[in-house]
DNA sequence: CCAAACACCGTAAACGTTTACAGAGCCTTG
DNA sequence: CAAGGCTCTGTAAACGTTTACGGTGTTTGG
């Protein structure tokens, strides 16, 4: 298997140096004759250049990689589905990581930094650890962490106000008359396992209900996992009349549950899910979720971190993409799904910001 | 901002030579003493290797191209989930192509192969041309075809069945008393588009229905084109009894618009899906649909690939994977989704089965 | 007609590794 | 004690580019 041709091939097929080719291919300044024949030979041995060598000469990859914990999560997919396009647009190549939100994984992405392969990252971290800060710190190169980070941490963030995603959700079924309003979290030791989780008893207290622990319920993002939680949730409080979970899988896992258990969505037990993720338009029924913008977020994450690899350097930025709330079935009965589902618009009943 | 140390730093601080620190960095027999002096002076630098430089020396970069037409669609993204952890545990990294589908794009990503910025390539390309065959012949690097390609391409390929799976579905439907099915389908220039089409016209003549064109409607692989689809067709056939939809995103334009048009999803109109993706189990009302093992077929590709990369040469290889029909409520009625809803909760969580 | 200016080109070094080869030191053995 | 063999190490070349620098040949101007 014959090796392919390099700029060395293309120099002794037209009678130059390599430094003549280099200069006609990179289109620098040269003799019209000189251009001709560089072509015409790399033409003819169909000539493509390395982009590893390239990439040692230059100190440039021209690769961006991606990292989050799960590539089945619609809410990172809608991330990817904004960051692709941007980076690509750019010139630059994604590389995808997923980490299983598994901590030594994420170290493992930021220390391979240090390896060079790309030129950035964004990072979507479940968790965030003091080791993670401290890889941070040292990173090698330009990083944007999508999700919440300490205050001070010098590097570039984007977030989604979940808290504030919480009290749409929360008041939005409080006007609808629901007043046992139960939530089926993820683990607290992930950053959006704990805010929500915050949120949920802030909103709470501010509308006057009580804080009852029974009515709080810990599972994981997954939906198998959440509709555990909600089937043991519906054992020990059978009155709960809303659920609000943290994410638009654990909401699916908990409609699979409820219908198994016989109780109407809606009418006995109102649901919202969070990210509204395309699952949630396409369920049955419809999902009321709060949009913490994913979409948004990721493009924004692209374009901070373009901007620091093309621009020089800048204090470190942080974006915070408002929630929004999107009203369907699972919460409005027929009535909203039925607008939903002619007109594919997003009935967004976007409430007074906090 | 210093550059980082590379084995030349560590070199003169341990005061050995280049090719010591390299030997010992790579395992190979040393003696304790400059063992143990490398390794402290790497320590104590924060050494990591430069991956590019390795890759140029050995002709290697430890990333795997996959390219396909659009991150949005889940029948890919089915794939990318088996495809990730498959290369990952054998040590490569995954390089994202989104190409929309557009022939060019395509065939940019064959042609960057000569650039060696990868060791191989899987590739899902929606529409195989000529100059797709000629670059395939070309490539300099391993690549795995899913999806069909003519036949004495030599080259890796996994395909799916989408003529048994179309002839499940039209039988399935046939089973249920439908007698007027029609078929939306996408561009027939595409590849899954021409065999569904093709598949179709032959199932309905082995169970002995009239081909009618009116009954054929194309439009593309999307949901709200899906939808423009159906409401054309049913405007010009309203008596139709049951739709078969080229994919699930089709599929759920059609019940868009078959509830907005205030008909019943079976009673009236039973709707088939393909693909069988998360959506189909998550919509409503849930998506019978067929699987045409997306997921096994990411698995095998990367298999495939990975085979080639690490064993020598063989014969290219064609997988074929078979198709499934998952009954659910858009043909089977409630007792259908019942079931269903329950049972899917377990399959679908994406956890698990990774 | 000579010098200076200019346009173009080739030589060689550099990017950070891996690795073939040979040299140095030491041990064994006849 | 000399020779051969071992083990370990250093030198240098190579991977395929880009690019600083200096050299050559031509043009231009005085």
């Amino acid at each position: 298997m014959a090796d392919g041709p390099t700029i060395n091939t293309i120099a002794e097929r037209a009678g130059v140096s390599i430094a003549s080719v280099s200069r006609v291919l990179n289109g620098l300044p040269t003799r019209q004759e000189t251009v001709r024949k560089v072509m015409a030979a790399a033409d003819e041995l169909g000539y493509v250049r390395n982009a590893v060598a390239r990439s040692l000469k230059s100190r440039r990859t021209h690769q961006v990689a991606f990292a989050m914990a799960d590539v089945g999560n619609p809410a990172y997919l809608a991330m990817l589905r904004q960051i692709q396009p941007v980076l690509k647009a750019a010139g630059y190549r994604l590389v995808l990581h997923s980490t299983d939100a598994v901590v030594a994984d994420e170290i493992d992405v930021l220390h391979s930094l240090g390896e060079r392969y790309v030129d950035g990252l964004i990072m979507s971290p479940l968790r965030v650890t003091e080791a993670h800060l401290e890889m941070l710190a040292a990173a090698r190169a330009p990083v944007v962490i999508i999700g919440s980070v300490p205050d001070g941490t010098r590097v570039d963030n984007v977030r989604a106000d979940s808290r504030t995603g919480v009290r749409l959700a929360v008041d939005h079924l409080y006007s609808l008359g629901r007043r046992r309003i139960a939530m089926v979290n993820g683990p607290l030791d992930t950053v959006p396992g704990a805010s929500r989780g915050d949120a949920y008893r802030e909103a709470l207290r501010d509308l006057g209900l009580p804080y009852d622990e029974d009515l709080v319920q810990i599972g994981d993002f997954y939906r198998a996992e959440g509709g555990r939680a909600v089937a043991e949730l519906l054992a020990r409080v059978p009155d709960v009349d809303a659920l609000l979970c943290a994410n638009d899988l654990i909401a699916l896992g908990a409609l699979d549950v409820l219908r198994a258990a016989g109780r109407r969505v809606p009418d006995d037990v109102a649901v919202v899910g969070m990210d509204d993720t395309d699952l949630a338009a396409a369920s049955w029924p419809s999902l009321t979720s709060v949009s913490l913008g994913s979409a948004e977020r990721g493009k924004a994450a692209a374009e901070l971190l373009l901007e620091r690899l093309q621009g020089g350097d800048r204090e470190p930025r942080l974006i915070t993409v408002p929630p929004r709330l999107v009203v369907r079935a699972s919460t409005a009965g027929a009535a909203a799904a039925g607008y939903e589902g002619a007109s594919r618009a997003r009935t967004d009943s976007t409430k007074e910001e906090a």
